[in-house]
RNA sequence: GGUCCCUUCGUCUAAUGGUUAGGACUCAGCCCUUUCACGGCUGCAAUAGGGGUUCGAAUCCCCUAGGGAUCACCA
């Protein structure tokens, strides 16, 4: 079988992440089959769509690298076809006119609820339809009354559902536009949509989507309703939880591949716990292995991955990154100084915008420290300081002479090393905690060390 | 409320009738060490509750409780 999937989100705000791990599931499937892999914006509704939410979409899945090869599909573009099937199922029966206005339809509404079955207007016995002619109608499927409807849905199970629950959904508006209920089924259908991969607040649709798909005697595709993401308390994933738009955690500085991996370990995991990459994700990757259980969105573990990410990416890709988020220029010293210790800063940090915190002494031309309290040590150790700085003038710069002429000074001292550290660190860097001192001082280079060393606190 | 789904350490999960219920994250401790990290080691910690079926149940069945989804001329 040649798989088609898609992925279909409705252009009203931002890429979410649970969408955008629908897309990851969509992708990697496709991928495993050698498939087809469609992106479909459903904007059948006009009043809420937008063209800036089209772009913020197109922007979250190319940074996490999910964007379709081929041509992107617009709904609104199809609604030619999806007007047609709607009459053609009213003129085979299968659907009906029905001319309810809002006061009818709340009162409707109300009884349905409270009688726990579900909305089917009188309009669908109507023999004649009488003299409506120019009253305003909607067309509704109509619903099989009796039987049962079974969905065998690659994550969810076997799931039967009697088909008098179904109620008489609205396939076409009274101004004669397509709701989503039809137009997604005609688009599956045009565009060859093997296997259906979305969100589980779906699955109740997929019950009566199947309707229509059933009376146009179209083939019915395979359906995979993955659970929705949680926030840690265990309701749906929203703005109280943290940021819920994608790419707010590309700005928050996390990388696409770290999140790539984290989203696709909430609900699926083979059997041992790995860092996914997505040449290895679509390996491995099966909709079997997908837990029908919702999970809980959980920061600690994204930042745990992420720094395993950036300590195992190639540092020229991080450093790029670094650059553009702090538009950085730099000199050819300072390309070479923050390349080299980029490694170990990296060590530290969870996301890579942390490294701002290290750009003022990195870079900072007449650096000093800025700690008051720290200044009144310095102030204390002003002499130690400029004695070792002087002996680091006169040494062949390496990180083998450096380290021996920091050595000799406490030898000679009668010192031991932190004596002398964490003051140097402070001189140098202002902060109590840096990477290795030798190879800060090695690489901040002997002029700099020397007026770090140097300078006057009073 | 109707319908449907879910429930293994705090979190993500493994174990498809027989395991001391495993791993990862978090947390705690130790080691490494010039600091902070990284790394290494150790530890804390779970089968929602109750009934069955079975020689044997996290696993199969039933009930209860809790959670979630959905019930639009939204998608």
């Amino acid at each position: 079988m040649n798989v088609v999937t898609r992925f279909a989100p409705s252009p009203t705000g931002y890429l979410h992440i649970g969408g955008a791990r629908t897309a990851i599931f969509n992708y990697l499937f496709a991928k495993k089959h050698s498939g087809k892999y469609l992106v479909r914006i459903e904007d059948t509704d006009k009043k809420r769509s937008s063209e800036k939410a089209i772009k913020a979409i197109h922007k979250g899945l190319n940074w996490l690298n999910v964007n379709s090869e081929h041509k992107i599909v617009y709904q609104s573009q199809n609604f030619n076809s999806h007007i047609n099937v709607a009459y053609e199922l009213l003129e085979k029966g299968y659907a009906y006119k029905c001319y309810l206005n809002s006061d009818e339809l709340d009162k409707l509404r109300i009884k349905s609820r409270e009688n726990g079955i579900p909305i089917k207007s009188p309009w669908r016995n109507k023999k004649k339809q009488g003299d409506n002619n120019n009253k305003e109608f909607v067309i509704r499927l109509k619903m099989p009354s009796d039987g049962s409807t079974t969905i065998d849905d690659i994550v969810q199970g076997k799931v039967t559902v009697k088909n008098d629950i179904l109620d008489d959904m609205v396939i076409l508006r009274s101004d004669n536009t397509p709701t989503y209920m039809l137009s997604s089924v005609v688009d599956d259908n045009d565009m060859g949509i093997t296997h259906i991969i979305r969100g589980d607040d779906h699955f109740n649709n997929a019950f009566r989507q199947i309707q229509i798909i059933k009376y146009l005697n179209w083939k019915i595709p395979f359906y995979a309703h993955i659970p929705l993401i949680h926030g840690t308390d265990g309701t749906k994933l929203s703005k109280r939880h943290g940021a819920t738009n994608l790419f707010d955690y590309h700005e928050l500085g996390y990388t696409s591949d770290a999140m790539f991996s984290y989203l696709l370990q909430l609900g699926w995991s083979t059997k041992n716990d790995a860092d996914y990459c997505i040449d290895r994700a679509t390996k491995l990757f099966a909709l079997e292995n997908v837990s029908r259980s919702p999970a809980k969105f959980d920061l600690k573990k994204l930042n745990n991955i992420n720094a395993k990410k950036l300590n195992t990416m190639k540092i020229s890709n991080i450093y790029k990154l670094v650059i553009e988020r702090f538009k950085l220029s730099l000199n050819d010293d300072e390309h070479k100084r923050f390349k080299s210790l980029l490694p170990e800063l990296l060590k530290r940090v969870k996301v890579y915008t942390e490294l701002e915190f290290e750009f003022d002494w990195l870079f900072q031309k007449d650096f000093f420290c800025k700690d008051k309290n720290y200044q009144l040590k310095l102030q204390k150790h002003n002499l130690m300081l400029k004695e070792i700085g002087s002996r680091l003038k006169d040494c062949e710069w390496s990180e083998e002479n450096i380290k021996n002429t920091l050595n000799q000074y406490i030898f000679d001292k009668s010192l031991k090393f932190k004596d002398i550290g964490p003051i140097l660190r402070m001189a140098l860097t202002g902060k109590t905690n840096s990477p290795d001192l030798v190879s800060i001082i090695y690489e901040l280079g002997c002029t700099i060390t020397v007026n770090r060393l140097n300078y006057e606190y009073k």
